[in-house]
DNA sequence: CGCCGGCATTGATCTATATCAAGATCGAAA
DNA sequence: TTTCGATCTTGATATAGATCAATGCCGGCG
């Protein structure tokens, strides 16, 4: 069940097997079924969820009721939780399946345990914080910057298997533009290419 | 020289005569004119650089020669480098001076000795990437739903400082918009109100 | 003191993308 | 297999904001 966590981990530092114990006894799983929300549940502050198998997708609903999504999960990936969200914004946040999937919660206190006891694990959080927060800059000026079409080449080119997994509204949605508008650009590439 | 960084840190956690020593250690100082850019110098792997005095901003230049201001900083704020930032984007980045001002640098190795010796320092940068994170997922959001002008008034809402002390083709630039679209919504405010 | 060069303003167009409105198509559930 | 809802497509129109082009303004430098 923990498999692919221990094995993410072990990808970015060696694990012990009292380090997979440690791990596993702070971390835990759930079953989502597509659709089904991954609720903050009782008031334990979530650190995120790592998705053993499937597919998540976090969004919020801003004030005029449109849905954003900013962030696609498969497998592999860790879906933040909203944890330092500004509790002000109006805007609110969810977390859901795309597909079936299994994922493996830590709260808080589980992430504050392993910082302690996992040797790599505090240094592995970093850097993988460091590249999230890259490619955020990255993608803040893309959205400032690049026209709708540059901006669905630039994920297509950037996330090649996701582009294939996902409804095509949803995608429209994480890149900041209508469906229509992707339809029609998807159309004039198939033209061209 | 190191006091408003130290000021800075005391806010967040407590620091001994050894701590200070520690940190003064570690960090360079400079001075930048207004106008002059922080330059990488060496090879030593930036952290990034606290703005002791004065503001500073960075920037890229995408392909297509337009400047996008990615962070503004002064006093008391810490611009990142670029640390991580994909080599192979051609986007360059850039820091430099608005005013006048002071910067202590942190390097890669001075980051890590901290994090070993100071207590509270490896805590308090976490918690303080992740509110940045936080901040960045806002921004995301807002580039890809906000128009202009709610932009505009999302930005003097939350840096009402900074507004006043940023020429207003910068403020554009951050904002993702031109500054004739800038001019046009200051007018239309300032009529309304 | 007066001049010059960046900055802001204003106006006239142009364009990418949104919005509104039907259809067409697909897929899962009965 | 049929059906219904969701998704995708396509078209017509509207609009926010960009671009192009002057003009005005102000502050620093000679």
């Amino acid at each position: 069940m923990y498999e692919p966590l221990f094995a993410y981990l072990e990808q970015r530092f060696p694990l012990s097997d009292d380090d997979k114990a440690e791990i596993a006894a702070v971390v835990t799983h759930r079953t989502l079924k597509k659709g089904e929300f991954l609720l903050r549940e009782g008031d334990a502050a979530r650190v995120g969820a790592f998705v053993a198998k499937g597919f998540l997708r976090s969004y919020v609903i801003d004030n005029k009721g449109k849905e954003h999504i900013i962030q696609f999960a498969p497998e592999n990936w860790w879906v933040s939780d909203k944890s330092g969200m500004n509790p002000d914004t109006t805007a609110s946040f969810f977390i859901d399946a795309i597909e079936d999937s299994e994922v493996l919660l830590m709260d808080l206190t589980g992430h504050l345990t392993l910082m302690d006891k996992v040797p790599g694990y505090a240094k592995s959080f970093q850097a993988g914080i460091q590249k999230r927060a890259t490619a955020k800059d990255t993608r803040i000026i893309n959205s400032l910057t690049a026209t709708a079409e540059e901006r669905y080449d630039d994920f297509i080119k950037t996330y090649p298997s996701i582009t294939a997994r996902v409804p095509q509204h949803m995608l429209a949605s994480y890149l900041g533009i209508t469906p229509e508008t992707l339809s029609r650009i998807r159309k004039l590439q198939s033209r061209k290419r």
